[in-house]
DNA sequence: GGGACAGCATC
DNA sequence: GTCGGAA
DNA sequence: TTCCGACGATGCTGTCCC
């Protein structure tokens, strides 16, 4: 197949605003593709590159060379190309890099190079990517979706299920099962604003609710075959190599071969939760591993077993995959967990988790079985929110949909010692189409300078912030910013001589 | 040897 | 990660 | 309900470059 023929399609997705135009576009080049580049299509047209990185992105394709009259580059070779791009490594790899992409751009047509900048940089906005795909595979091959959503989850990646429902249909799918050693795509939490929201959602009559502390963590899938663990995070990379007492913390469970979920934390020496960044440095950093092992310990907490011996539990209600997994991991390294027959109860436990320095909970539905991809109402998170006061320094003009509109706010919060303000962060969030009209307006009134994109302003409009908490930074000049920053309202009711302190917002850290 | 930068990952 | 818009 | 697309802060690695 083409690459224009990807391009092609991609275009057509993005002509129509129905989902179902959508998925016939998608579906209608999965078709044309063929068995050999189904997958390498799926993956395109889902907005993902199937070599994940390649060393390439905005920066290296920001120039590129004339293009091609006539399109003649075919997926294959695109695919190929790409790959070889990925793997080139050492001392002069940028140079080789660049003369590899010239290369490959300088056979493709305007089109296919606009299309395929935006696939390497993930810019790719056509309003269709793995929800549609899983929409299109089902109807390419004339399977059931759930069969495909099954079979992705299991496999964790779509591309090798589009092939393998093209090529075999639902016997194909059908031969796709969870694999101890692969990792699975993880389940994933709705999220409420409180917990009697979250018990709505997730309750079953007479059973209550199960609620999971949120740990501060990453994501921890662990997958035991006999000696052989293997770690993988939540999209799928493999940390093995760089959590060593975790794979030997899972050696010692009772199981030969077995599939635990959970989130990987690093402690103080009291055992409470450290910061998040403290848990991601360690977590993140691949070399020096026995050092920080030593200084930085993470613990694992597992809230779910998927696997063991042979037999998977995943359409097993929650209550009854957690008891067995109860019956194979030691209570230190289970996740914070009680039943609940009230909201009220619910609420007690989190109030606990978050004085005992977590991040809140999640309530389980008892019956619920493990099911990825999607945030169903299966698991809802409950967070505790902060809010503050702050002034607008700063807008930054919006792209895509919000083209035309001032969209990202900087935010500061007043300093009493010298009158000034210091920028804690920016924040796009929480806006309705309506408020992003009024803001551009507003702020174009209290402009003062531009540079760039940024539209500075002065400092007297008043916006209500919520957020998660107060991260250490190194970037903002109180060397600390706000994490998950989104808007509530403008206030007009109060003058920036009101707005919060820098002093509120450090005794907020601690 | 060490800082700057780009890319990619976590949340 | 959060949030709003749209199907 | 579900999916998509607006974009946030931060930390590490590999490479470049002085």
């Amino acid at each position: 197949m083409l690459l224009a023929d990807v391009v092609a399609a991609s275009r057509a997705a993005s002509a129509t605003r129905s989902r179902l135009a959508k998925t016939a576009a998608v579906a209608e080049a999965l078709r044309a593709a063929g068995p050999d580049d189904a997958a390498t299509v799926a993956a395109y047209l889902s907005g993902v590159l199937p070599q994940r990185r390649i060393g390439v992105s905005w920066r290296g394709l920001a120039t590129l060379p004339d293009a091609a009259a006539e399109p003649t580059a075919t997926v294959a070779e695109v695919d190929r190309a790409l790959t070889t791009i990925g793997a080139v490594s050492g001392s002069g790899s940028a140079a080789a890099r660049a003369t590899a992409v010239t290369e490959l751009f300088s056979r493709l047509t305007s089109d296919e190079q606009d299309y395929l900048r935006a696939l390497v940089t993930g810019q790719v906005r056509q309003g269709a990517l793995d929800g549609v795909m899983l929409a299109a595979v089902a109807a390419a091959a004339d399977v059931p979706e759930a069969e495909v959503r099954r079979a992705v989850m299991l496999a964790g990646h779509t591309g090798p299920v589009a092939a393998a429902a093209l090529a075999g249909g639902r016997e194909a799918l059908a031969q796709i099962g969870l694999e101890v050693g692969r990792p699975l795509r993880p389940m994933l939490a709705a999220s409420a604003p409180d917990v009697d929201a979250a018990w709505e959602q997730a309750a079953v009559e007479g059973q209550g609710v199960v609620v999971d502390g949120k740990l501060d963590g990453i994501r921890l899938q662990a997958h035991r075959d006999g000696d052989d663990v293997r770690l993988f995070t939540r999209s799928l990379d493999d940390i093995t190599d760089r959590l060593p007492e975790v794979v030997e913390a899972v050696l010692t469970l009772p199981a030969q071969r077995l599939v635990v979920d959970g989130e990987a934390i690093a402690l103080d020496g009291a055992g409470r939760p450290r910061p998040f960044q403290e848990t991601a440095s360690r977590t993140m950093s691949s070399t020096g591993v026995d050092e920080l092992r030593a200084t930085v310990p993470v613990t694992p907490y597992f809230f779910d077993l998927l696997h063991v011996d042979g037999e998977d539990l995943l359409d097993l209600p929650a209550t009854e995959r957690f008891a067995r997994l109860a019956d194979l991991v030691p209570e230190p390294w289970l996740v914070p967990r009680t039943t609940a027959s009230s909201a009220t109860q619910a609420a007690e436990f989190f109030h606990q988790l978050v004085a005992d320095g977590h991040e809140g909970v999640v309530v389980k539905s008892p019956t619920a079985p493990y099911a990825a991809g999607r945030r169903g109402a299966g698991w809802v998170k409950v967070k505790p929110r902060h809010t503050l006061d702050l002034v607008v320094l700063a807008v930054e003009w919006g792209s895509g949909r919000r083209e035309g509109w001032l969209s990202n706010i900087h935010l500061g919060a007043r300093d009493p010692g010298t009158g000034d303000f210091v920028m804690l962060g920016k924040t796009f969030k929480g806006m309705t189409d309506e408020v992003l009209a009024w803001q551009t307006a507003r702020f174009l009134e209290l402009e003062t300078s531009r540079k760039g994109h940024v539209v500075h302003v002065r400092p007297e409009q008043v916006v209500e912030i919520a957020f998660d908490g107060i991260q250490t930074s190194s970037r903002y000049p109180g060397g600390m910013a706000l994490r998950f920053a989104r808007v509530i309202r403008y206030r007009d009711d109060k003058t920036a001589a009101e707005a919060d302190t820098v002093d509120t917002v450090r005794s907020l850290r601690g």
